[in-house]
DNA sequence: AGGATCCCCCGCCAGA
DNA sequence: AGTCTGGCGGGGGATC
């Protein structure tokens, strides 16, 4: 994994975009595109992110489910989806998700037209794992930076030489169009989108319905060493928690390697191998992740929430933040308190 | 904004 | 042979 790569080329936010938040326009309408040979598994993440009920989590989606060739459409698995949608659903669309169709899958000029006049209309655009494949195919990714599973990485790069291709991430984000690699990691991509357009506490409150750890951050790399964690990986899970509940500590890495029981270097190993990221790195983030739902509470200064979350100060809080959100604490702020 | 200092963290390697 | 550990060095990022 080329780790300089993989770290700038994911910043968290388009470039260009930094300060000008937020970076996702809120969205209500949502439409799922499918066809014959659709993955059912990232097939049905947008369904649970975004066809349930998120009124809890203060969310209202419109959710649709649509093909180029309405009625009855055979997924991977070999049931069959019912679409009741033809592409006309995609006119008001607000966020289109396409989910793995197959590298292969033929896209008509209907569908790269509807595609390409959801982005005209300010619409974000969605894929999952080879979906990524359907908007390459329709010129959506041309010029842009993009990612998908990494078995594919090497013919899409054949097939679309003209994608700034981002390999081993799980997410990029770029404008209107958001692509994520394999399975999983359209979850993570989801959550992503849900915290950019509403908050992270909305992120958070979905990310609890749906049981999965909030959001993994789109530079993470692919591959983990240990995806099934292994008995002895029971050892990092203990000290993660308790550095989670003492982020406002100031903790160094020798501190959580002792209580993990490990030696600097075995500890900084394991780290990476089983997060896919570095202890300090970790650590900034969790903290980044805290000030954001502090932010949004409201109530306290920069200068608090730097403090509380385990910054020595607003600047290091504030540089950091810009860092990973692509903007400042304040106008993060200002774009989501509640009024 | 710049510079001094601290501390990550990763390649390397010897030893278990 | 192969795997895992942990000490060392240093370059560079982080902090003040």
């Amino acid at each position: 994994v080329d780790r300089t790569l993989t770290r700038e080329a994911t910043p968290e936010l388009a470039p260009g975009e930094a300060g000008a938040v937020p970076v996702v326009a809120p969205f209500r309408r949502v439409v799922v595109l499918v066809d014959h040979g659709v993955s059912a598994f990232e097939f049905g993440i947008p369904c649970e992110v975004f066809g349930l009920d998120r009124r809890d989590a203060g969310l209202e989606f419109e959710f649709k489910v649509a093909s180029p060739t309405p009625g009855p459409v055979r997924a991977s698995a070999g049931f069959e989806v019912v679409a009741h949608h033809g592409l006309a659903a995609l006119a008001d669309a607000e966020l289109v998700v396409v989910p793995a169709l197959g590298v292969d899958y033929r896209v008509s000029p209907p569908l790269a037209r509807a595609l390409h006049d959801a982005v005209g209309r300010g619409a974000t655009v969605m894929s999952l794992c080879s979906g990524a494949f359907v908007l390459a195919d329709a010129g959506l990714l041309q010029g842009r930076r993009a990612t998908t599973h990494w078995k594919y990485t090497d013919l899409l790069r054949a097939r679309h030489p003209d994608i700034e291709l981002v390999p081993d991430v799980l997410y990029v984000h770029d404008g209107p169009i958001l692509t994520s690699a394999g399975t999983a990691a359209g979850i993570d991509g989801s959550l992503y989108l849900i915290r950019a357009a509403f908050g992270a506490q909305a992120a958070v409150a979905v990310a609890r319905r749906m049981v999965v750890p909030p959001q993994r951050d789109g530079g993470q790399a692919q591959f983990v060493a240990t995806p099934v964690r292994p008995v002895s990986a029971d050892s990092l899970a203990p000290v993660l928690d308790w550095a989670l509940s003492h982020l406002g500590d100031p903790l160094d890495v020798a501190t959580l390697a002792r209580r993990a029981r490990m030696s600097d270097r075995t500890f900084a190993r394991r780290f990476r191998d089983e997060t896919g990221t570095t202890p300090h790195q970790w650590l900034v983030r969790q903290r980044v992740a805290m000030a954001d739902t502090l932010l949004e509470r409201g109530g306290m200064s920069v200068e608090q929430v730097a403090q509380t979350c385990g910054f020595g100060s607003a600047a290091v809080l504030r540089q950091h933040f810009v860092r990973i959100r692509g903007t400042t604490p304040t106008s993060y702020r200002r774009a989501f308190a509640p009024h």
